[in-house]
DNA sequence: GCAAGAAATGTAATGTTATTACATTACCTG
DNA sequence: CAGGTAATGTAATAACATTACATTTCTTGC
């Protein structure tokens, strides 16, 4: 099941032969400089998820990746994605049972997701006062934080303007 | 699979009996003037719910319903926990495919949960500025919010404190 | 270089979560 | 009490995810 076709920073238009290059290539250093092994299926699968610019399920990531010649069992994508989601690279979007490529690796980030129930598209959005309002609410009851995930659905602006009309 | 039978009201020790009879009276009270209604199963699911205090899976759920005499069928679950989610008397902990009995229904909430990874416990905070600087970030972008889901996984104090020791 | 251990991959099988479809029953409402 | 709507029961299946284990590739110390 497809999820959607739609940009997925924030929701601008952009240059998207581009963006894919940089975050690929920030990728790439983050895995030389960190020690990290972007072998094949794992960069592949980024460049799958940065190709299509939009949260994909598992098992369509590794319809993609078997058609490339890597296995065709469920692991094969489990296992790439899981990887570069503790990386850093993409992000799992737990709603949708999907996931995307992080839009800005490396950089510490504290993402938060805006989900169109419309035409489910996927913006991520690096804020950081929904974080800090996170660690003060978690501060007031001595829970430790390791990692907080944001996901909020609503309509995204086209969506939006559509339904006025 | 069980999930836990931690606590799930913040951290805090608290008169469980009285807990759930207050929340379940709101739910009626909700119902009868809202329009809800409240039938056998879903009054039943709600108990469950509340009765464990936790965030408990579906199937889980729909094994007390049918000993209770309720469908053995999984739609009779998620439909029962569909409604109270729809109408604010749960929530649904997507990292844990869970659902747990709203603690503060019928108020306008913004709810946070904070899940341990050790012991997997969930707790309902409410707090509004989370809530706010998502409602800032979604301007920025355009985003029209219907619902956000913040979900934080870390350490409850119970752990945390655990672990250094 | 090469042996030993660690990490990654391939694959089969299975487990878990969730939905679709449709028949039936209960409940409003005029 | 007839007709429509909402809720329920049930079967089947879809979608998502993990376990287990064999095999290969990579790394590292000698």
């Amino acid at each position: 099941m497809a999820i959607s076709a739609q940009s997925a920073k924030a929701f601008e238009d952009h240059n998207h032969q581009r963006c894919c290059g940089e975050v690929l290539e920030q990728a790439h250093k983050l895995a030389t400089s960190g020690g990290l092994r972007l072998t094949p299926v794992r960069r592949r699968t980024l460049e799958i998820l940065l190709e299509e610019h939009r949260a994909m399920g598992a098992y369509e990531v590794l319809e993609r990746l078997a058609k490339d010649g890597f296995g065709k069992q469920p692991p094969v994508a489990y296992r790439a994605l899981e990887f570069l989601v503790e990386n850093g690279l993409a992000h799992r979007i737990r709603r949708l049972n999907a996931f995307a490529a992080c839009m800005t690796p490396g950089q510490p980030h504290a993402p938060a997701f805006f989900i169109c129930e419309l035409c489910n598209c996927v913006a991520e959005v690096q804020d950081v006062s929904v974080r800090q309002a996170v660690e003060a609410a978690a501060a007031g009851i001595g829970f430790g934080v390791s990692r907080a995930n944001v996901e909020v659905v609503g309509t995204c602006p086209a969506c939006h303007k559509g339904r006025d009309q």
